[in-house]
DNA sequence: TATAAATCTCGACTGCATTCGACTTTCTAC
DNA sequence: GTAGAAAGTCGAATGCAGTCGAGATTTATA
């Protein structure tokens, strides 16, 4: 019985994962207060704080939990052989469908993973690494492909069609494009990415 | 003295956006109780609220007033003759200098001008508009001069650009990027997205 | 000018995140 | 085992955003 304390936190831990996920999904993050967490971990108010500096936090370790799921089955999706555009519209898509299920968890995520707070700054370190992992070993298969300029850091490849997602997704939640839209967009921007938004070569000698 | 209330409540939400640009620049925008901006205002509490309906609100009309100023400043300083990626760094470059002054201000304002909640989707309008602007004349300039696509929407080009620095933005509030590293790595990311993230055609045909 | 309707103003009130410090349990060292 | 230290637990207290409704002021109608 040597490790009951730690044993028992971790347990803890669980508990209240568990009842935000159950809380978070029902009635949604802002809806759901602290005392009821508290209450449905079986747990008393003040506790939940030895265990999250905050409220923001407690949503951090929901995110995981889905986000872990998914982009572990968005990596088994894409298909190896096909093009980068196809595989990146598959990845970036399918995150796109589950982060805005629901809306306010997406709007709250996408918030706080590209603008956190200080002390928030890596709270999304493990699963960041995880997604990041994926598109690099995209990026760097298409680069051996020679679908990609071999010139530029994956990092930077990844960053690009990243940005075109942020982008997109942004468009969505400010109501500049509708849901169906989000999928043409995407693509199209991608697409221009890929050849340039330079007059192709071929054009510039004539 | 027909116009006496309508002057009034202008004259009344002036003094509050003046308390908030005071007290927001000087406590920051969290540690500004609305209690002591209607007490700076010298108007009660609650009346605050018939002028804004959230405090996030009263924020927007502090950005508004920031932000027009700024991007009026940098409509000028943009050289019309300059390549497009030094127009587009002289831009970027400012808007993030501007925005992360306060880097707290400059958070919550990415935040919300990205992903706003329903209820504030319209609050950016009129300043969104004004920057727009801004880019989408140095983006149509530079498809005249045939230094960009045109067969691409100018509205999609002002994308890729934003879309990138974004990107940057979100790069330095997460630790990813030092300050120093902000402007060689916009510039390039920019040049990549000119140039086309694929092997260029001559050497694709080699 | 008198009266009713509309609008504005206020601060007490509500609800919730977060803090605090008194109390309890577990660990450590003898 | 036991005393004292360390860590964990709790809900009452605090501070603040946002609501409410009673009263004040302005406007519209006659």
């Amino acid at each position: 019985m040597t490790i009951t304390r730690e044993e028992k936190k971790r347990k803890t831990k669980r508990a209240i994962i568990k009842a935000a996920i159950h809380l978070f999904a029902e009635k949604g993050f802002d809806k759901t207060s602290i005392e009821e967490l508290a209450r449905a971990a079986g747990i008393g108010k003040g506790t939940i704080y030895t265990y999250f500096q905050n409220k923001a936090e407690i949503f951090y370790a929901f995110c995981e939990d889905q986000l872990e799921f998914v982009r572990n089955e968005l990596a088994e999706k894409t298909d190896p052989g096909a093009s980068v555009i196809d595989q990146s519209m598959t990845v970036f898509m399918g995150d796109f469908i589950h982060v805005t299920r629901n809306s306010e968890f997406g709007r709250f995520f996408m918030q706080q993973v590209l603008f956190p707070e200080e002390r928030d700054k890596n709270n999304f370190a493990e699963v960041d690494n995880k997604w990041l992992e994926l598109l690099l070993s995209i990026y760097q298969r298409a680069q051996e492909r020679n679908e990609l300029r071999k010139d530029i850091d994956p990092l930077y490849l990844a960053g690009h069609f990243y940005a075109l997602y942020i982008l997109v997704v942004s468009s969505w939640y400010s109501g500049r494009i509708e849901r169906e839209e989000v999928e043409p967009a995407m693509r199209l921007l991608f697409e221009q990415a890929v050849e340039g938004l330079a007059p192709s070569a071929a054009l510039q000698t004539v």
